[in-house]
DNA sequence: TAGGTACGTAAACCCTT
DNA sequence: AGGGTTTACGTAC
C-alpha cells in the first residue's frame, strides 16, 4: 500500500560496497524512515575520451560499475557516455583521476541523492511503497522504544497532492555562563509532543542546574507553570536532555542562531563529560559538517529531524531588520517590549540569577524560547520553510540555495530533452550584463505624481521572450543551420541581445515560471502571504542565477537578454506616456514616475493611472506580436498615487537623485482620506543616520507636504539639540563589516569608536567586543567618536547640528525658497 | 550548503601647494 | 588648506 509523505532531509552513504540513500520522511502515521540500496553514483563524459577514460580507470585500480553510450549530448552537440560508480569513494576518485588527465566530467557534482529525487520529480511531497524493517534491535541503547518506522526496497514516486503532513516544533534556548558553562536548557512547543495527554496546551520546561532550595530567599511560586527539572551537575543536565528529546517527537528544532551557538555548545559540553549527545530518533548523536569558507559556521545534521534557525529563515523570506538581536525582532514583530541591552549587565543578570534566583533565570530562559516561537507563528516561518521545499526540493533546512533551486526543477527536464548540463564556468565570456535601468531623475517638488509598476518584470520577460539556457542553445543551433550568413531570420527564433536567439518551442525556464505564477496568483487569492512570498522570491532568483558565475547555465546572453529588455521597456514606455502629454519625472528597474498635473483631483490622478495601465498593457501586447510574434506577458500596474512628492537633488548640485524620494501616498481605495509618508533611501530609513536626524526630517517632511509653518519647529529643534535635550537620539549605529585589524586603508569613524573602546575593555581586563566584525553604537564628541558604553567627554552639538540636521532640511527647503541656515541664523562651518 | 547591478553619501586618504 | 579619489556602508529594485 503506498504511504505518503514529508521529506524532512536526506542522506547518501557508502555501506561496503554499494551506496545507501536514507530518506527521513514524516508521514501522518509518524516519522519514517527510507532505505535505499545499490544506487549508483553517475557522472557524465563525452562519448570521443570514453576508451582513454576508461584506460584511465583502469590504470588507477578504480572500480567502475558500468559504462553506457547514451542518447544524450553536450551544449556544444558532442555525444556523451555516462560513467556509473558503485560508491561515492570510488565516484570522487575518478572524478579526480579523469579532471587530471584533462578528461572533462559533466555534473559531477550531483550527489547521488540528490539525482535520485531529482530524476523523479520529486521535491519535498513522496509517495512510497516499503518492507518495513523496523526492530528494536537496530535502535541503540539511547532509545527504549523506536519512535520511528524504517522501510527499505523502496519505490517512489513524486506526489501529486502537497503534503499537508504536521511537522512538530520545539524551540530550544540555552543559558550558560560566559565560559561556557551550561546552566539550564529551556524547551517550548504549542505542538503535541509526547502521547500522553498533557494537562496544559502548551508544552513549556526548563531542565535546570541546582536544587530548588538553593535559593537565598523563599521560593516565590512565580513560576509553578513552568515544569521545572533540576539536575546536579552540568552531566546530569545533559543526560535528562537527551532523555527528554527521546521521549518528544519532535521534527524540527527551531532557536535564535541556535546551531552555532546552543546545538553547538551542547555538544561540546557532551564531548567534555563523554555523554553521548544521542538526540537523533535513531539514538544517534549529530553530524556535523562544516562551511568551508567560514570555519566558524557549522551545519547540523540530526537523524530523523532538523533544526531551523529563525535568523537564516527570517533573512531567506526577505525580512531585515536593523538587527537581528532576538530582543529587536520580537519588539518589531511581536510590539514586546524590549530589554536592556546591555551585553555586560544582561551576562552579570544570568550569573546572579543563576546562583541566587533560579527560577527567575528559568522564566527569562523560557521568555526566549517563546519569542522565537511567536516570530515563527507571526510569519509563518515554518509555512514557507515548507513550501520553499516542496516548489524547489531544496531541503528544508537550506539557507541560500537560488542556484541549487533552479537546478532541481531544470535539470531533470533537461536530460529528457536530450541534454546533460553544462559545467560551472562554461558560459562565461568578456560580454557583461548590465543591471536595472534607472533613468536620471527631474527634481522638484510635485504634487499628484503616479507610480506605475511593471510586476515581476524579469519574470514576466522570461515568459514572453522565451529566455531559457536550452532555448539559446536550440535558437543557435536552428539558425546556424538554417543559413548561416544570413540572420535574423525569425520564423524559428526570437531574437535576444548580444546575438542570443531563443528557440520558439523548446524551452523550460518559461513554463516553470507560468507554473510557479498561477500557484502565486492562487495564493494571493486565499490570502497566503508565506505561500506567495515564498514564489516570488523563486521566481525572481531566476533571473539572479542566470547572471551568476556560481551557476552552471550562466550565460551573460541570457541575463542580457533579460535586463537589456528591460531597459527597452522602460524606455519605450516612458516615452509612451510622455507622448499621451505627460512628464515622467523618475524610474527605476520596473517603475515610472509620472507627473499628472498640479491641479489634478484624486478621482481624476486614479482615473489617468488605470488609463496609462490598460494602454499600455494593450500596446506592449500589439508591439510584441507585431515586431516578435510573440504573447507579452508584461503587465504594468498602477500602483501609487503620491499626493506630495519630493524628488531631491544630488547634494551640492542641480541634477536630480536616483533612489532616493519622499512622498505622501494617498488610499487608492478612496476608503480613507489618510495619507502616508513614504522614505525611499533617504536618511529616515537609513539605519546609520542618528534618531534625531530621522525623527526631523519626517516631522519637516510632513510640515511641508502639509504647507505648515516650520521655522519655530526648526529653531526649537536645534536649541534643543544644543541644550542636550536630544542627547539619547544623538546615537550613530553602524555595522563593523570587517575584522577590526582588516581597516588598514582608511580607518572611518565607527571604526575609530571600535578601537578605543576595545582598548579601554582591555585596560579594564572585560572581554574585546569589536573585534570580530558586529556593530557599534558611537556619539561624535569634541574628541572624536567614542561608544557609547565609553562615553567620556562632551558631545559636538555644533557636529549633530551641521551634519545632521542642517543636511537632512536643506534636502527640501531649497524648494520652496529657503534654507537651514536662513532660518537658524546660523553660518555654521565658518568658525 | 555560489541570485544580481545601480547608486548616493560621508569621511578618510592622497596629492599638490 | 583645498580638491580629487578611494573606501565603507547602506540602500533600491
Amino acid at each position: 500500500m503506498t504511504s505518503s509523505g514529508f521529506i524532512l532531509a536526506k542522506q547518501v552513504k557508502d555501506t561496503a560496497n554499494a551506496l545507501q540513500i536514507t530518506l527521513w520522511v514524516k508521514t501522518n502515521q509518524g516519522s519514517t524512515k527510507l532505505v535505499i540500496d545499490d544506487e549508483l553514483a553517475i557522472f557524465f563524459i563525452e562519448t570521443s575520451y570514453l576508451p582513454y577514460a576508461l584506460q584511465v580507470l583502469q590504470k588507477k585500480r578504480i572500480k567502475l560499475a558500468k559504462s553506457s553510450s547514451l542518447n544524450l549530448k553536450t551544449f556544444q552537440h558532442q555525444k556523451v557516455s555516462a560513467l556509473y560508480f558503485y560508491t561515492l569513494r570510488d565516484f570522487y576518485q575518478a572524478r579526480d583521476v579523469l579532471k587530471l588527465n584533462n578528461i572533462k566530467c559533466f555534473e559531477d557534482d550531483i550527489r547521488p541523492d540528490e539525482r535520485y529525487l531529482m530524476e523523479r520529480f520529486i521535491t519535498a511531497d513522496i509517495d512510497y511503497v516499503g518492507n518495513d524493517i523496523t526492530v528494536n534491535g537496530s535502535c541503540t541503547h539511547a532509545v527504549k522504544k523506536p519512535n520511528y518506522h524504517a522501510l527499505n526496497t523502496i519505490k517512489c514516486k513524486s506526489s501529486k497532492i502537497k503534503s499537508t503532513v504536521h511537522l512538530n516544533m520545539l524551540s530550544l534556548d540555552i543559558e550558560c555562563s560566559m565560559s561556557g558553562e551550561l546552566y539550564c536548557i529551556g524547551l517550548y512547543s504549542h505542538d503535541t509532543l509526547t502521547q500522553q495527554k498533557l494537562s496544559k496546551d502548551k508544552y513549556q520546561r526548563v531542565l535546570m542546574i541546582g536544587t530548588p532550595d538553593c535559593s537565598d530567599k523563599i521560593i516565590p511560586k512565580k513560576c509553578e507553570h513552568i515544569d521545572m527539572s533540576w539536575h546536579k551537575d552540568e552531566k546530569a543536565l545533559l543526560v535528562a536532555f537527551v532523555e527528554e528529546i527521546q521521549m518528544l517527537d519532535v521534527d524540527i528544532f527551531i532557536g535564535w542562531n541556535v546551531i552555532n551557538f546552543d546545538f553547538k555548545l551542547l555538544q561540546k559540553r557532551c564531548d567534555l563529560h563523554h555523554v553521548k549527545f544521542a538526540i537523533g530518533r535513531d539514538g544517534s548523536a549529530p553530524f556535523w559538517r562544516s562551511n568551508r569558507n567560514n570555519s566558524d559556521q557549522h551545519f547540523i545534521e540530526i537523524a530523523g529531524r532538523v533544526v531551523l534557525d529563525g535568523i537564516d529563515l527570517l533573512k531567506s523570506a526577505t525580512y531585515s531588520f536593523p538587527s537581528f538581536s532576538l530582543d529587536n525582532v520580537a519588539s518589531t514583530l511581536l510590539g514586546i517590549g524590549k530589554k536592556v541591552d546591555d551585553v555586560d549587565n544582561r551576562m552579570d543578570e544570568i550569573n546572579y540569577n543563576f546562583k541566587h534566583d533560579k527560577e527567575k533565570l528559568a522564566l527569562y530562559n523560557l521568555e526566549d524560547c517563546r519569542l522565537v516561537w511567536l516570530i515563527f507563528e507571526k510569519t509563518q516561518l515554518l509555512e514557507f520553510a515548507t513550501l520553499r521545499s516542496q516548489l524547489t526540493g531544496l531541503a528544508i533546512d537550506k539557507v541560500g540555495g537560488s542556484v541549487a533551486a533552479f537546478t532541481n526543477l531544470y535539470l531533470p527536464k533537461l536530460h529528457r530533452a536530450g541534454y546533460i548540463a553544462p559545467n560551472m564556468g562554461d558560459g562565461e565570456s568578456d560580454l557583461v550584463s548590465p543591471g536595472g535601468y534607472v533613468m536620471d531623475s527631474t527634481p522638484g517638488l510635485f504634487k499628484n505624481v503616479l507610480v506605475l509598476d511593471f510586476k515581476s518584470l524579469y519574470p514576466s520577460i522570461i515568459r514572453s521572450f522565451k529566455i531559457d539556457p536550452m532555448g539559446l542553445i536550440e535558437g543557435l543551433h536552428i539558425q546556424g543551420e538554417a543559413e548561416p550568413h544570413i540572420t535574423k531570420s525569425n520564423k524559428d527564433v526570437i531574437l535576444g541581445f548580444d546575438g542570443a536567439l531563443f528557440s520558439r518551442e523548446n524551452h523550460f525556464l518559461p513554463d516553470i515560471i507560468e507554473k510557479l505564477w498561477q500557484e502565486r496568483d492562487k495564493a494571493k487569492a486565499q490570502s497566503n502571504a508565506a505561500l506567495s512570498q515564498a514564489i516570488k522570491i523563486i521566481m525572481n532568483s531566476f533571473y539572479g542565477v542566470l547572471g551568476s558565475t556560481g551557476c552552471r547555465f550562466f550565460d551573460p546572453r541570457l541575463s542580457g537578454s533579460i535586463t537589456k529588455r528591460s531597459h527597452e521597456i522602460l524606455k519605450t514606455t516612458s516615452k509612451w506616456i510622455e507622448d499621451k502629454g505627460f512628464q515622467v519625472i523618475y524610474g527605476d528597474t520596473d517603475s515610472l514616475f509620472v507627473h499628472v498635473g498640479e491641479e489634478k483631483s484624486l478621482k481624476e490622478s486614479k482615473e489617468i493611472g488605470l488609463e496609462l495601465q490598460n494602454v499600455i498593457n494593450d500596446k506592449w501586447q500589439m508591439l510584441l506580436q507585431d515586431k516578435h510574434q510573440i504573447k507579452s506577458h508584461l503587465e504594468i500596474e498602477f500602483e501609487t498615487h503620491f499626493t506630495q512628492f519630493l524628488m531631491p537633488t544630488v547634494r551640492g548640485s542641480d541634477i536630480g537623485t536616483k533612489k532616493r524620494y519622499a512622498g505622501l501616498v494617498a488610499d487608492l481605495t478612496g476608503k480613507s482620506t489618510d495619507t502616508k509618508l513614504i522614505f525611499k533611501g533617504l536618511e529616515s530609513v537609513r539605519t546609520d543616520w542618528t534618531q534625531l536626524a530621522k525623527d526631523f526630517q519626517q516631522t519637516l517632511y510632513l510640515m511641508v507636504f502639509n504647507k505648515e509653518p516650520f521655522n519655530d519647529y526648526i529653531k526649537e529643534t536645534v536649541a534643543k539639540t544644543l541644550s542636550g535635550h536630544f542627547d539619547d537620539k544623538l546615537i550613530y549605529r553602524k555595522r563593523i563589516r570587517r575584522k577590526l585589524s582588516e581597516y588598514v586603508k582608511n580607518v572611518p569613524p565607527h571604526v575609530k569608536a571600535a578601537r578605543l573602546a576595545d582598548d579601554i575593555n582591555a585596560k579594564m581586563g572585560k572581554p574585546l567586543r569589536y573585534q570580530k566584525r558586529g556593530w557599534i553604537s558611537y556619539y561624535i564628541t569634541l574628541n572624536g567618536p567614542q561608544a557609547v558604553e565609553h562615553l567620556n567627554s562632551p558631545l559636538d552639538y555644533d557636529f549633530y547640528i551641521d551634519r545632521q540636521l542642517s543636511t537632512v532640511a536643506d534636502a527640501i527647503l531649497p524648494f520652496i525658497g529657503t534654507s537651514f541656515s536662513q532660518i537658524t541664523d546660523k553660518q555654521l562651518g565658518l568658525f
